[in-house]
DNA sequence: CGAACTGTATCACTGGTATAATACAGTTAA
DNA sequence: TTAACTGTATTATACCAGTGATACAGTTCG
């Protein structure tokens, strides 16, 4: 079973998103494995104070990527293999450091000046 | 008179915020300057292709930031000096680095791998 | 079997976003 | 002066994301 112990909720980006960054993260780290079984909708939405049908539709969308697979009765599982995962990561890592990137060239910020922005936030987020 | 030139909308973000975040890299980057002109409301807005409300919007948020002002009948100007430039920055710097910091280490990458992938895409939006 | 779970679907409500159409008052410049 | 601009305010409308409440059908297991 899936443990959400670590998901901290933040009112930036709907629930919904957050519950499949969540997963796709811990697909990228290795945390979340094939054949691992999701919470199910009900037990997850009362973990998290949040309604059911919100969690439906972070089910509905992963399952829409193939990365969880759910049949009526049953609970839900991660289906992932080693290419999703590395195309995961590739593509959470890619679209937030671009991101960023984007802004600090359109600021005027230095790529050692962004360097040292990464490694200095890089040791107090540890 | 600020040009808008640069400014590129995408509809992952409100039109009202993206406009707000334009203006605030303009000033953290240096483009921007204190007693620069603001495009009038009706004028950006017909720039853009949105609702002169929805820049009004914008402005209105701005200046409660204390980074424009506003007199009737008068264009808005930009007011700011270099502590509020500073903190602009360390602001936006601050935000978008530290959720990305936060991303990468929850997917289990190292800080040499955050750099290199840093680099790589530093030279690529150039 | 039957109770308690599971996934799934449908409807309604809310808030934020964007648009639209005006209206009014102050400033600017020909 | 006066016409054309400026900021500001109001009201109404439409749309969609997010959430809430409920119902139904299939699976699991004591």
């Amino acid at each position: 079973m899936i443990s959400f112990e670590h998901f901290i909720p933040n009112d930036q980006s709907p629930i919904y998103q957050q519950i499949i960054l969540y997963i796709k993260q811990g697909i990228a780290a290795g945390q979340i494995r094939d054949g691992d079984e999701m919470p199910s909708r009900r037990v997850l939405s009362a973990l998290l104070g949040v309604n059911p049908n919100t969690v439906q539709k972070s089910y509905k969308l992963l399952e829409e990527e193939h990365l969880i697979a759910s049949t009526p009765g049953a609970k839900s599982c991660v289906t992932v293999d080693d290419a999703k995962k590395a195309a995961i990561r590739a593509d959470l890592l890619g679209t937030h450091v671009k991101a960023v990137v984007q802004a600090m060239q359109q600021m005027g910020a230095t790529k050692e000046e962004a360097i040292s922005i990464l490694e200095t936030l890089w040791e107090e987020n540890l």
